[in-house]
DNA sequence: TCCCCACAAGGTGTCAGATACCTTTGCCTC
DNA sequence: GAGGCAAAGGTATCTGACACCTTGTGGGGA
């Protein structure tokens, strides 16, 4: 039969190479550090340039490095972007994977303000600040209705908010899920705007609701920050369910 | 020195293929299917099979496609693999990061008990039922001490309990989630056990919290389930930094 | 007839050598 | 001392070739 004895040599010369990489970029190799050239490598693993190529192309694709003409691969700082594709798959193959990540979003945010509201730095306050200030610069150009451009530059800022709370929840693995959720999630949350105005409310509604949940994060109260938060997003899932209900004219549950 | 396509922006040959290859996998390629050869691709974006080979690396490293030798490359399934890559350097390259994924999960879990109460099926029950018997049944066939087969297959229902509630919930966002975080955190739960005892709790005690968690279910009372979760989470973290703690004092070689 | 093995076809893995173009750096001129 | 230019070092890509793996197929033996 098949009784053909098989050699643990499974591995291809390129993945040797990219797990033993893989090691040395996360053990050892601090972020912004660069890797020697694709030539030292070769002579180093005695294998040819390609396979050195392709090894790096594999940890570039993982998001370990970033590889630019002309000059040395560079040791990346870990991001979210890993995930984004996986995310982006799930909602593809499903419809109803929006709402599931929006709904996971919405559980993930609302710890972010707990945490925030425990271990915000003076730094990460200002920050939070700073992008509320955004937000209200932008209505204020504005002249009654918000142009296509303001309507971006404040979409850009609510994401900026929520992002320096995830950030200043002080957990990593927060931050680098919001980022990942973010992309996929991009323009359900820019049509959530057209909700939001469809159902009656403004953006000052939008602005005092950030407000609401700057000041508990500032004052320390974590609970009142988590339910602050879970009560603004709570308003967002239902706008993106209104906007999305008048654009495909769907029949959709009311809440 | 006839330059062949002056790309105006930075943008290398082998990204633009991968980039296309990436929007048609998650676009229209479902999971299974596979990609035409090296060759055929080659000849169809008008560029040596090298830098095909150099695109679809990357995918791989980004965990779209799988390769091997002798075959064609496939559509992989969505799963959380690259996820749980990502989530196991984020704690390499972080102690903290380990509790910080533990917060984490620890949200997502409860969020999942809160819809499982909410969507579980009786299928689902069955399932979230089937391990906890499991859980049981290890635990019957030790005679006072836990043999480190049955603490392994004790551990195994646990996590396979904790599973089959996310995949209850109907989110599956979260049940993808969940099984990324898994891997990362298996060691650390394994251990939890340790430190379980040390603090001088029995598995019977683990049996009971979950038969809670599954009670609050079954009745559909998703605040108390909710609840019944993080409590426990809670306590499995205690055991976590118990065990951690023991281990840094008195380093145990493993057998 | 059925099973097994050998072989061919199609695929990926890897090598070597070469050219084009980008980035950095250091020298040289003004 | 400042600005420009050229060389060095690095990546991006091509061509051509060979090794090895997987799968399917057909012939030979039980």
């Amino acid at each position: 039969m098949q009784d053909r004895e098989r050699r643990p040599d499974q591995q291809t010369a390129a993945s040797v190479v990219a797990n033993h990489l893989a090691d040395l970029i996360l053990g050892e190799l601090a972020p912004g550090s660069t890797l020697p050239s694709e030539a030292e490598l070769a002579a180093r693993y005695d294998v040819s340039r390609l396979t050195i190529r392709e090894a790096v192309k594999r940890l570039e694709g993982r998001g370990l490095l970033v590889i630019a003409r002309g000059r040395k691969a560079v040791v990346r700082e870990p991001d979210g972007a890993a995930f984004a594709d996986f995310l982006t798959s799930v909602i593809r193959y499903d419809p109803k994977g929006l709402f599931d990540l929006v709904a996971v979003r919405l559980s993930l945010e609302v710890q972010s303000a707990h945490l925030a509201a425990k271990h915000a730095t003076r730094a990460s306050l200002a920050a939070i600040e700073g992008e509320l200030q955004g937000m209200r610069d932008s209505l204020a150009q504005s002249d009654g209705g918000l142009s296509l451009e303001l309507e971006t530059s404040f979409h850009a800022h609510d994401v900026g908010f929520h992002e320096a709370v995830a950030l200043a929840s002080g957990n990593r693995v927060l931050g680098y899920l919001f980022e990942a959720m973010s992309q996929p999630l991009r323009e359900a949350f820019f049509i959530s705007q057209r909700g939001h105005a469809q159902r009656g409310h403004t953006p000052g509604d939008t602005v005092d609701a950030h407000q609401r949940i700057l000041d508990c994060i500032r004052t320390g109260d974590s609970r009142a920050a988590a339910e602050a938060m879970r009560l603004h997003l709570k308003n967002t899932e239902r706008d993106i369910r209104t906007a999305l209900s008048q654009l495909a004219l769907r029949p959709a549950p009311r809440e």
